[in-house]
DNA sequence: GTCTGCTTCCC
DNA sequence: CGGGAAGCAGA
């Protein structure tokens, strides 16, 4: 193992202690000490010309040395706090968890140095000493960096640098850390040329105004360790032989910025296929601003092959550790399977992403049907001959005008009149012989007992249980007629006991010829049920998840047998295990409007009746997106003002939040909706428009200002930062305005003004709205005009920034600024912003407060944005 | 007073 | 040695 060599505690290490003579037993690095040998010529060698005007004649290499990393340090490691340096903690482990970090130089045959030194991680930007140390711990002992240790053809030109570990400057500490490193590293550079020399005044205080800059704008949570060779000359001078080369980059795992994502808990790990549910999260600390929740496919060579996004606004993250959101849509809805996926959390500003959980997509109860079941019989099966469809009635593909006719064309159009027949005849007989004599029992049981032998040979015992399921309700009224036909003599009895019995998931028969769309099936059930004495307790049976037949129904997009259900004395009431009522299923329908409405002529339905989640038959329209279903809903009365009791909302809410402009626009223009009425979370209508992650955030913004919005309602979101500063200015100006406003009361929130700062397009709508309206408004112009007074507090105009933008979107230089001012993960932001990605940064800059005019002149220059650095020293002369 | 981020402390 | 949390200070 190499010897390791620490440099002094002393930070005058280069400056004073440096041409020093061998320093001590304990192997402090002592260029000069007679130890160090350098040379040995060999004649094929070619002078290292590189190696500047230093005399360092005796030195020879084969081609220009290097260093390569054998093995990377750890990408994530614990940077700890000084006070917390007692007892023992890890040290920086390598990459791959096992070794340490080691590095090798190449094309050198002499003993050589290796440095390791901490500096910044911003890769692409200059590297420079990073603040925080670098010590390493040995025999109970701690030093500080920069670390050397020797290389020779013994140990193979590598160096290994064990027990090493990152020590978090702490932050009013930055500065003096940044100049010490900051002089040495300049003394270094001069004395490679000049062994005497010393740093001149101007350099000390250049070396100052760096660090003042630096101090602000170092990331503290990521760090890079450089390597770089050296030997020493005769003077005593240790010369570079390579250049310098940089680890990839150590997060600190204890950091909400780069710290590890993880997903700690979630109420619950499948979804419909249809997308929309709503999910609680629980996650280490994330930033609101920057998380994101993303869906997966992968398929069986672990290539993904789909991915969305979880729905959520920057208020559904909680403090920084849950997360309430939606679930995307699955891209294929017609799965007849569960489909497994994964979720897992992803940070944009770095890319990084949590583990990935398993999440299950579920079938949707809609699809369930004939078709797909007809598909998927067809793929798994070889027989040829079976055709699941063809056992069902009503499907034309078997060839069987016999059934067809049998079932006098039983269009579900027929049902509800024949039902109502049957009632208006007061049929009350119990006996159901009377009914089935019109029928040809006989020819229908042979039919169905034919097709039934199609049903043979099976694929899977999960594809019997599933023909089962379809067959159950055919069964049964198989037997039934069957049994009619014997005339035995507890028939009744026994028929009473087939239509209750219960397959798969609890259904009944009816359920389940509903669930599995065999309408004929359905009507001939219900023609029997008609003439039952126990009609209505049958009618209304709940299977396990506890729906009714009339939830099918409607599920199915069955008007008529809706009709015909209600008909026989089926609630329009009794809900489902979730508190969902027919009506609620229906509404979510996007194309079942004729149910809706024949629910809603029912007269003993309640339109205002709550979920188990709280939410009316209106919310769940709007929030489906089901613009006929609202009319019909808001027709027959429901009341528009009425709040979803998780969150509060109106319905106004939840379709601007679900980006449903034309239900916006009908509840505005058609309805009496309070359109400043705030939820739970002091949110109107107009915050979620604003945060709304969609295209159609500016449209939504100025459909509600023209209906009357308050940009200035305040929710109750008390956020202490620069944004609240300039607030509280705001609202003194607004109460010398117009005190009297109703809104005030006193709260500090943001208003939908405060969130829409970063998007320009929207404040646009707020501030077009101004000129044309109300007195209201003029508090926008008075804002304006403070900002007119004084440009060193209140920054660029907007006439200035949009000048600015032009020079920056010309050139792109708004990216290099957005990273040089690390907010690179608000890139996207800004370059979907409609109008000028600059103008979004200029505006997010200014709103933020991150630089002020005279910084923002000098970074522009560092970034080499001279044209925006000009202008803006042009604008600052002249209003000074 | 209240929230958040930083620092220190503890097991 | 990783995790948690108390305590403190600034916004």
């Amino acid at each position: 193992m190499p010897e390791v060599y620490t440099a002094f505690e002393n930070e005058d290490f280069f400056s004073s202690g440096y041409e020093l003579q061998a320093m001590n037993t304990r192997g402090i690095y002592s260029p000069s000490s007679g130890s160090q040998e350098t040379a040995s010529v060999s004649s094929s060698m070619s002078v290292l010309s590189s190696l500047h005007d230093n005399e360092l004649t005796d030195i020879t290499v084969i081609g220009d040395p290097y260093i390569t990393i054998l093995e990377q340090p750890t990408e994530k490691f614990r940077f700890r706090y000084k006070s917390e340096m007692v007892g023992t903690h890890g040290s920086l482990v390598g990459s791959n968890r096992k070794n340490v970090p080691t590095v090798q130089l190449h094309n050198f045959l002499d003993p050589a140095v290796i440095r390791c030194t901490l500096v910044t991680s911003d890769e692409g930007l200059s590297r420079i000493p990073h603040a925080h140390k670098l010590i390493r711990r040995d025999g109970g002992q701690d030093y500080d960096d920069p670390h050397y240790i020797t290389v020779s053809a013994e140990t193979g030109y590598t160096a290994i640098f064990q027990g090493m570990a990152i020590i978090h400057t702490a932050k009013r500490h930055i500065r003096d850390e940044l100049i010490k490193k900051m002089r040495l590293e300049a003394l270094e550079k001069k004395k490679n040329t000049n062994i005497k020399a010393i740093l001149n005044s101007r350099e000390e205080a250049q070396i100052k105004v760096d660090a003042d800059h630096y101090q602000k704008h170092m990331n503290l949570n990521s760090v890079a360790l450089c390597f770089q060779a050296f030997v020493t000359n005769h003077c005593g001078v240790m010369i570079p032989i390579t250049e310098p080369v940089y680890s990839q980059t150590i997060n600190n795992l204890k950091s909400a910025l780069t710290g590890e994502l993880k997903i700690c808990r979630m109420d619950k790990l499948t979804s419909s296929v249809e997308g929309g549910e709503e999910i609680f999260i629980l996650v280490e600390k994330v930033g609101k601003k920057n998380i994101r929740i993303k869906f997966f496919e992968l398929n069986e060579d672990g290539c993904e092959i789909w991915s969305a996004y979880g729905r959520f606004s920057e208020l559904d993250v909680h403090h920084q550790y849950a997360i309430v959101f939606r679930t995307p849509p699955y891209k294929d809805q017609n799965i007849t399977l569960p489909k497994n996926v994964f979720i897992q959390l992803e940070r944009p500003s770095d890319g990084d992403c949590s583990d990935a959980r398993k999440f299950t997509y579920k079938p949707s109860d809609r699809i369930i049907d004939i078709k797909c079941l007809g598909r998927k019989r067809q793929r798994i099966s070889y027989s040829g001959s079976s055709e699941l469809s063809n056992i069902l009635p009503n499907t034309n593909s078997i060839g069987n005008e016999n059934i067809s006719e049998l079932l006098n064309n039983s269009n579900s159009h027929e049902l509800s009149k024949e039902i109502k027949k049957i009632l208006s005849e007061g049929t009350t007989t119990p006996v159901c012989k009377d009914f089935l004599s019109d029928i040809d029992v006989d020819n229908y049981l042979k039919l169905l007992l034919n097709s039934e032998e199609n049903m043979l040979g099976t694929d899977g015992p999960s594809i019997v249980q599933y023909q089962d399921d379809v067959m159950f309700a055919k069964n049964i009224l198989t037997e039934i007629m069957q049994c009619m036909k014997m005339d035995a003599k507890n028939m009744e009895e026994y028929i009473q006991k087939l239509l209750k019995d219960r397959s798969t998931y609890g259904d009944s028969p009816l359920h389940s010829a509903l669930r599995y769309g065999q309408h004929n099936i359905v009507k001939y059930l219900l023609m029997l049920l008609c003439t039952n004495k126990d009609c209505k307790t049958l009618i209304n049976s709940q299977n396990s998840s506890g729906k009714t037949p009339l939830h099918y129904a409607v599920l199915q997009n069955q008007p008529e047998i809706t009709k015909a259900l209600l008909m026989l004395g089926a609630d329009p009431n009794r809900t489902d295990d979730h508190g969902f009522s027919p009506l609620h299923v229906a509404v979510k329908i996007s194309d079942a409007g004729a149910c809706v409405d024949v629910l809603l002529s029912e007269k003993g339905i309640n339109i205002e009746a709550y979920n188990d989640a709280g939410w009316t038959a209106l919310h769940l329209a709007t929030k489906a997106g089901s613009y006929d279903a609202v009319c019909s809903l808001v027709h027959a009365g429901a009341n528009v003002n009425n709040t979803d009791m998780s969150y509060g909302r109106t319905a106004l809410h939840i379709a601007v939040e679900g980006g449903h402009k034309k239900i916006v626009e009908y509840l505005l223009k058609k309805t009496n909706i309070s359109v400043n009425k705030r939820n739970f979370s002091g949110n109107t209508a107009l915050h979620t428009a604003v945060v709304h992650t969609g295209t159609r955030a500016k449209e939504l913004c100025a459909l509600l200002i023209q209906h009357g919005a308050d940009p200035y309602i305040q929710n109750h979101n008390r956020e202490s930062n620069d944004v609240n500063k300039k607030k509280e200015s705001h609202v003194n100006v607004k109460v010398e305005v117009h005190s009297e406003d109703e809104n005030i009361e006193g709260a500090i929130g943001q208003s939908s003004f405060d969130l829409a700062m970063n998007k320009p397009d929207i404040l646009q709508v707020f501030n077009g709205q101004s000129e044309k309206t109300t007195n209201k408004m003029c508090l926008v112009t008075t804002k304006l005009e403070l900002k007119h007074e004084d440009l060193e507090t209140n920054w660029l105009n907007n006439e200035h920034k949009e000048k600015l933008s032009i020079l920056l979107d010309k050139t792109q230089g708004w990216q290099k600024l957005a990273k040089q001012l690390n907010i690179e993960y608000l890139l996207q932001t800004f370059q979907h912003n409609s109008i000028s990605p600059s103008l979004g940064l200029l505006n997010y800059i200014d709103v933020e407060a991150i630089l002020s005019l005279m910084d923002m002149q000098t970074v522009l220059r560092e970034i080499g944005e001279e044209e925006a650095a000009d202008y803006i020293n042009e604008i600052s002369s002249i209003c000074s």
